[in-house]
DNA sequence: AGGATACTTGACGCTTACGTCAAGGTAAGG
DNA sequence: CCTTACCTTGACGTAAGCGTCAAGTATCCT
């Protein structure tokens, strides 16, 4: 129940990635483990925020980018001033994500239709 | 007409990279410029390769995998031999991005509802 | 002929996103 | 107490993806 927290190490293990990329993205403001004593223990929304950051990296966006993007979706109450200006810039995600939601449907079409060709060739050897 | 080939600066402004970014394409054997003299020359091929280096870009490809990628789309007989391998990475690489288009639906899915209460936040202010 | 312009090839610089030591702290087990 | 294991903070290294000179060449204009 209250294994809530992850070392390091759990953490690493869980979502495959290393000790130092978890280390990184702290000291880059994208995660924030609370501490016992030195080491850290991240939380579950460190967590959240964690796979949103592996997916914005999938999704070909930079660090820099995903961070601005974690902002708008633990906002708890407390920064609403900058509410306005994050919620610009989250429309403006929204454009590029669909934007490239349709080009990669295309681009599976294309990449399916060359497969066939390719697989077509294939048997007439 | 007979435009079909750009010089550098033609084919940069075209496609809004810059030239350096072509030369270090050639250099990774992305493309492969024609020469008029010691000037390049992107023919329509060169075009249609920088689009889907473009393309592939967006969804956070390699310059390496990308090129990979390229061997696929342009075979025009000659190298069967390696027909069997590509077609292998092809497949692969189609499953990441019929993956990522799902993930992507996801992602927009997300990043709507977040939008939504943004909005309503905004309106009780 | 003499710029001005646009191209070329190095070669070094820079940012991003980590990898990889080095040196040391700390908690657990024997 | 000593070792083992895992954590910590620097600090330097590196690959990718270009940017930015530097120095030379070719073409066009006047």
């Amino acid at each position: 129940m209250t294994d809530e927290y992850l070392n390091i190490r759990q953490m690493g293990d869980r979502y495959e990635v290393t000790a130092r990329t978890l280390r990184f993205y702290e000291a880059k403001e994208l995660l924030s483990p609370i501490r016992e004593g030195q080491k850290r223990l991240f939380t579950r929304r460190d967590q959240a925020r964690l796979k949103l950051i592996l997916r914005g990296k999938r999704f070909g966006f930079a660090l820099e980018e995903i961070r601005q993007l974690l902002d708008l979706y633990d906002m708890g109450d407390q920064q609403k001033t900058q509410l306005g200006a994050t919620y610009e810039t989250g429309k403006g995600h929204l454009e590029t994500l669909k934007a490239r939601h349709g080009e990669l449907g295309e681009a599976i079409k294309d990449l399916t239709a060359q497969l066939d060709w390719a697989e077509k060739e294939l048997t007439t050897l």
